[in-house]
DNA sequence: ATGCCCTATTTTTTT
DNA sequence: AATAGGGCAT
């Protein structure tokens, strides 16, 4: 093979990094600069030059379609088969190594995974069993609050006392859920992280196998990993220097969620003699789309430090709208689209960005209404739709009778008479003697402790999954989704739902059996699993892309979040208002101000052509109006490459500070006259500019002593004259 | 067990 | 405004 492939597409800073002698490297990869580009080619150079075997590599991403995507490219470019290479998520590959030392890690080997849903449905049910109020005590809290001790490295155990009320009840509950989970045979996904983690760090002889087995060590996105992931890494490479980390701290968006920016700072102090290599050339976007990112992430302290670039030319200058309200914003965002295709556009090449879901609504109903093709992202994904977690829960349940998850969710759907009153005495009498809930009802029945009518239900119950057990002994994959999904009564139970919605479930079900066909065992690991424990695995490992149908041309609508990592040639980024972005709970605080505002650098840099900002002078949100100023990041912007836009022409800029053009006022006589005094309920005092349009379309512009300079529609505020 | 009404809530999301 | 979840009545 040639090597120049490798290295001939590569530009200064890519090539120091992709051919660096084997050592400790962090590559601060800028918006668009070919991060995966250096990932890809590194492999390929350990592989084709330092002469490693590809299993002696090792690279982490955070989402699956990252590890596909890296998997895909590193085969494309050496045209070989990377099978062998460890390539995946932190949770995948954690998932990896507890299968495979179940014992060591002190798991069951048919241990399963359980998603957040599942988790947030125990926790619900031991402050149940708990007798502990859940009003006070809300459950999404206590599941947040365990979480961030595992992504910390704490187990209940390791926790102090500290006399602090709050914290002593939430370690009761903690304690209270390992001890469930244990029993159940249940690990959520921190605790895959945590398990690992702890696996490696109390096995010597596992961890000496792994550090030798794992040579070279890389991890994209090194700036979303939290305190385990990045302690992981450490165990893995401590000593031997060859971490290889690509991320951009101007980037850092989840820190809400434990993700840890120092994690940066860490690796520069605990690998020693590591390089520092910038990629700071751009391929994505045009001259003004990274003067103003690059303007606007300067306002943020503590900063590595990058100053985008690129050989393209200054491109359109970034627009400006501002809108009357919320839905004169959406009808101009959905003008511009339509123009765009008009003149030959593709609506695949078109997003349109907001800071919270909430905001896509009016532009769905403006989309809808002109017949525009577009998708949201961010709904719910296949494996977690009701239907297909209830038909997991029976197939998880059949082969693991103490998956108590599972036996809560799928105990009374479809109903059979297994009240809640039931159920209450089942979980007491569990938590009480440490007992799945399966061993629960035996008991029970056992010695008779139920009332006839509820006896004979959960009897009932128990044999139904004995029985799907024996079914399904001898059948293939599908065959026992199949027959599971049949016999269990979802179907029946989905056909009476009314119409569509039903008829969508029994649709998803069919297509539950139609992937567990497709289920390609060996595309997954070929440890000792057995086939159903697979896919299982995947099903809360991997929930589904929802990319099914793509194949239209279509709008894609997304917050700022989901955006990451993708680029459009025109990108409008809607809703640049104080308090709807940056977020009105970000606010007061600096670092998640500094946090919301690479939130913002990320949006900029999704565009490759044509960057339009818009916000409205006018939203409402939760039921009520609101008169937000523009947000204070379109101040940070410079002016030179900010083009604002009015749909009329004759607009005042609202942003500037300065007096307006007196020069351009209307001589048009309405009922508002030009230096008239009036009054506005949020407002307050001030002087009307010029006016413009008739009837419903009226508008004044008002310079108000205290909110500054505004366009109303006297349609909708209501003006008093002074 | 189901359905209706009232109330509380309202960033961002992958695994 | 809209929605989700809980409580209460049937």
């Amino acid at each position: 093979m040639d090597v120049s492939s490798i290295i001939a597409p590569l530009n200064d800073a890519q090539r120091l990094a992709v051919s660096a002698p084997p050592q400790a490297m962090l590559v601060l990869a800028g918006a668009g600069s070919g991060k995966t580009r250096v990932l890809v080619h590194r492999i390929a150079w350990h592989i084709k030059i330092n002469h490693i075997s590809p299993q002696h590599i090792l690279a982490v991403t955070f989402t699956n379609k990252a590890a596909n995507e890296m998997r895909g490219r590193v085969e494309e470019l050496l045209e070989i088969s990377a099978r062998s290479m460890w390539i995946g998520t932190f949770h995948g590959l954690a998932h990896r190594l507890l299968r495979q030392h179940a014992k060591q890690a002190k798991l069951p080997d048919n241990f399963q995974v359980m998603d957040s849903d599942d988790q947030l449905r125990i926790v619900k049910r031991l402050l149940k069993a708990m007798n502990i109020d859940d009003s006070k005590w809300p459950p999404k809290q206590v599941q947040w609050f365990i979480n961030g001790q595992k992504e910390e490295g704490i187990r209940a155990r390791h926790m102090a006392d500290n006399g602090d009320f709050y914290q002593r009840q939430m370690l009761i509950v903690y304690k209270a859920y390992e001890e469930l989970c244990d029993r159940s045979g249940l690990v959520d996904f921190a605790e895959l992280l945590l398990r690992a983690h702890e696996l490696l760090r109390d096995n010597e002889d596992l961890l000496n196998f792994y550090r030798q087995r794992f040579q070279q060590v890389h991890v994209d996105e090194f700036q979303d990993t939290n305190t385990i992931q990045y302690a992981w890494l450490r165990l893995l490479t401590e000593g031997n220097n060859n971490l290889f980390v690509v991320g951009d701290d101007d980037q850092s968006i989840y820190g809400w969620r434990g993700a840890k920016i120092e994690n940066i700072f860490a690796f520069q102090k605990q690998y020693p003699g590591h390089q520092v290599v910038k990629l700071e050339q751009n391929y994505r976007s045009t001259g003004h789309i990274l003067k103003a990112a690059n303007t606007l992430i300067a306002n943020n302290d503590s900063r590595m430090g990058k100053e985008l670039w690129t050989e393209a030319g200054e491109g359109h200058a970034i627009s400006l709208y501002t809108a009357f309200n919320e839905q004169d914003e959406a009808y101009f965002v959905v003008e511009k689209i339509r123009q765009w295709v008009k003149d030959g556009g593709l609506r695949s090449d078109i997003a349109i960005l907001y800071r919270s879901n909430a905001q896509s609504r009016q532009f769905e109903e403006r989309l809808m209404t002109t017949g525009t093709p577009y998708r949201v992202y961010g709904g719910l994904r296949f494996f977690e739709r009701m239907e297909i977690k209830n038909a997991l829960a029976y197939l998880r349940l059949a082969s693991h009778h103490d998956d108590d998850a599972s036996f809560e969710r799928v105990v009374n759907t479809p109903t059979r008479g297994i009240g809640a009153k039931t159920m209450d005495d089942m979980r007491v009498l569990a938590r009480e003697q440490s007992l799945s809930m399966w061993q629960a009802a035996e008991c029970m029945l056992n010695e008779n402790r139920l009332p006839p009518r509820a006896s004979n239900a959960l009897k009932g119950f128990l044999q139904l999954i004995l029985q799907l057990g024996t079914d399904t002994q001898d059948l293939e994959l599908y065959e026992t989704v199949k027959l599971v999904v049949e016999k269990s009564g979802l179907i029946e139970l989905y056909k009476k739902e009314k119409q569509d919605k039903g008829e969508a479930r029994v649709e998803n079900l069919e297509e539950l059996v139609n992937a567990a066909r497709l289920f390609d065992v060996d595309n997954q690991t070929e440890e000792n699993i057995s086939e159903l424990d697979m896919f299982l695995t995947h099903a809360a490992l991997e929930a589904g892309d929802m990319q099914a149908d793509v194949d239209e041309d279509c709008v894609q609508l997304m917050t700022l979040h989901s955006a990451k990592g993708l680029e459009f040639k025109l990108v409008f980024m809607v809703g640049l208002e104080e308090g709807l972005f940056p977020s009105q709970q970000s606010t007061d605080d600096v670092g998640r101000l500094q946090e919301e505002r690479r939130l913002c650098y990320v949006g900029i840099t999704r565009a490759m052509e044509q960057l339009y900002l818009t916000h409205a002078e006018s939203r409402r949100l939760y039921g009520k109006d609101s008169y937000p100023r523009p947000s204070r990041f379109l101040k940070e912007i410079p002016p030179e490459s900010l083009q604002e836009i009015r749909m009329r022409a004759n607009i005042s800029r609202p942003l500037a500070n300065s007096n307006s053009d007196l020069g351009k006022m209307s001589t048009k006589t309405g009922k508002y006259r030009l230096g008239q005094s009036v009054k506005h309920e949020k407002f307050g005092e001030g002087v009307v500019l010029q006016t413009e349009g008739d009837g419903d379309q009226e508008r004044v512009q008002v310079n108000f002593r205290n909110a500054g300079i505004k366009w109303l529609m006297l349609a909708y505020a209501k003006l008093e004259i002074v």
